[in-house]
RNA sequence: UCCUGAGUAGCUCAGCGGCAGAGCGGGUGGCUGUUAACCACUAGGUCGUAGGUUCGAACCCUACCUCAGGAGCCA
């Protein structure tokens, strides 16, 4: 394999022979000879190759434009130029790949909404290159958060029958002709579906193998146009026996820390690229996310606090009901000034699966909020207890015979358990400071708009 | 899905009832160890679509389409 920018512009000395493969970020000519300023996604920075006229291959220097593939052939010295450390003084230009004037990366910046529309050429862009580049090592440290306590992870499938109810819209498959709905004779001969949740599957390996995380793909056919809503994203779930709603909490706290130590220590050059282009209040933010503990309110104090608070919000706070944006953003972005993780909420407004608390009126669920997104986390203590299961599934009109291997978990050495469920790209959100879900993730799914 | 706002050159925008504009990007030429290079010249438009009002519409009205932001749902 060829050695990258990164590599190059990481070494120790100068260097006789190098070879440079990347796409011209941009040109500058002189009459003797250009300055090509080249980019091949290992780093955000650029590689500066200076290439005389008579170098062969620089009859072609004219289609060596913005956006062109090129290789470089020469040697790496000090460069006399203030901006950088290292250059390539060209012994041969290639031209790999030219790129017209149709190419639609300009040199100067270009808005969010337009780049969307160019999804596929958008990771060559410092911006969108940053953070892909953090999305891939955020993804290493979720796996070597886990990894090191201990977690095994587990792939829960994608294809479903089951409906981790609460959990939104599902998107149907079927090999079915259109019109046709007999399931009977559909490619599973039952309804099937993508997952919204591995949590059900999770639950039954946590119960062997103790602790475990799922980390893939999840679907919502929810018709929602908000800036941190996807059709398709990544969810991180584990799954802990012999865990409580507690040790849960803890558990996301240490788990959305470390993830923001990980954007500090890991990838210092996207930081302060983002901080400076993006969000000038990034670095700070990490630090303290990373720093500090993050508030805890039992829901009911929350509603309490909201109350006395003083503030007129558009949807009045009533104990019982949800708690809305508004609420959620004024806890955590005013009120706590932090991260707050609010649980025990009432039972008539989470799912069947959360744990009766012993005041038979609340369950043991949290949701950590974050500053400038809301809800990064969603979880709970599960309900280990046959009878209780039993009757919540009665009280949601589920059917006991379409979750029998689930509530079979509560019949064969049923323990107390919990998990959460941290949605990946939210969490880029918060240590990249972009502001649009449809922003950090490849290529977005959400309504309308399946292209590429 | 609901509410609000915006669609004018490749991109970002100005123009808000009377000849279609700028910056950047593109092209051509010049200049310079340059670095969002610089200077000059130049090409580039069905003003989102369809209707309406008006002597006259990019501009006012209606509908639709698209995008964005907010809400709901949630991760």
């Amino acid at each position: 394999m060829n050695t990258t920018i990164r590599e190059w512009l990481a070494m120790e000395s100068a260097c006789d022979a190098v070879v440079v493969q990347g796409w011209v970020r941009t040109r500058r000519d002189s009459k003797a000879f250009s300055f090509l300023e080249l980019n091949d996604g290992s780093c955000l920075r650029n590689l500066q190759c200076v290439v005389d006229a008579g170098v062969p291959g620089y009859d072609r220097i004219a289609e060596c434009t913005t956006g062109a593939a090129v290789r470089v052939e020469g040697r790496l010295v000090a460069s006399p130029g203030g901006a950088q450390k290292w250059e390539v003084r060209a012994t041969a230009l290639e031209l790999v790949g030219g790129a017209d004037e149709t190419f639609p990366l300009q040199k100067k910046g270009h808005t969010p909404e337009f780049l969307r529309t160019v999804a596929h050429l958008r990771p060559r862009t410092n911006l969108y290159g940053s953070i892909f580049r953090v999305r891939s090592r955020l993804s290493y440290a979720v796996h070597r958060f886990f990894q090191e306590r201990g977690f095994f992870h587990v792939h829960t499938p994608i294809l479903t029958a089951s409906d981790c109810e609460g959990a939104g819209e599902m998107f149907r498959v079927t090999t079915l002709p259109a019109g046709e709905d007999d399931f009977a004779k559909d490619f599973f001969a039952r309804q099937a579906f993508l997952t919204v949740s591995g949590q059900l599957e999770g639950e039954t390996f946590a119960t062997a193998l103790g602790r475990i995380y799922t980390f893939g793909p999840t679907f919502r056919a929810e018709n929602s146009n908000t800036t941190r809503h996807a059709a398709e994203f990544w969810m991180i779930e584990p799954e802990m026996a012999f865990c409580d709603l507690a040790g849960d909490m803890e558990t996301a706290e240490a788990q959305v820390k470390y993830l923001a130590r990980a954007m500090l220590e890991e990838s210092p050059e996207e930081l302060e690229f983002l901080n400076k282009f993006v969000d000038k209040g990034l670095r700070e933010r990490l630090e303290f996310v990373a720093g500090r503990p993050f508030e805890r309110l039992p829901y009911a104090e929350a509603v309490d606090i909201l109350q006395r608070s003083g503030r007129t919000f558009e949807y009045p706070v009533e104990y019982g009901q949800n708690l809305q944006s508004e609420h959620e953003r004024w806890l955590t972005e005013e009120h706590c000034r932090c991260p707050v993780t609010v649980f025990d909420y009432p039972k008539e407004i989470k799912p069947f699966y959360m744990r009766l608390n012993d005041d038979g009126r609340t369950v043991a669920a949290m949701d950590l909020l974050v500053p400038g997104i809301g809800e990064i986390v969603g979880g709970s203590q599960r309900e280990e207890r046959l009878d209780v299961l039993r009757a919540n599934m009665a009280r949601h009109h589920l059917s006991e015979e379409s979750y029998w291997w689930y509530v079979d978990l509560r019949r064969y050495g049923s323990v107390p358990h919990a998990g959460y469920g941290l949605g990946f790209e939210r969490l880029l959100m918060l240590v990249t400071g972009v502001s649009n879900i449809r922003d950090v993730i490849p290529f977005a799914r959400t309504p309308g708009h399946c292209e590429f």
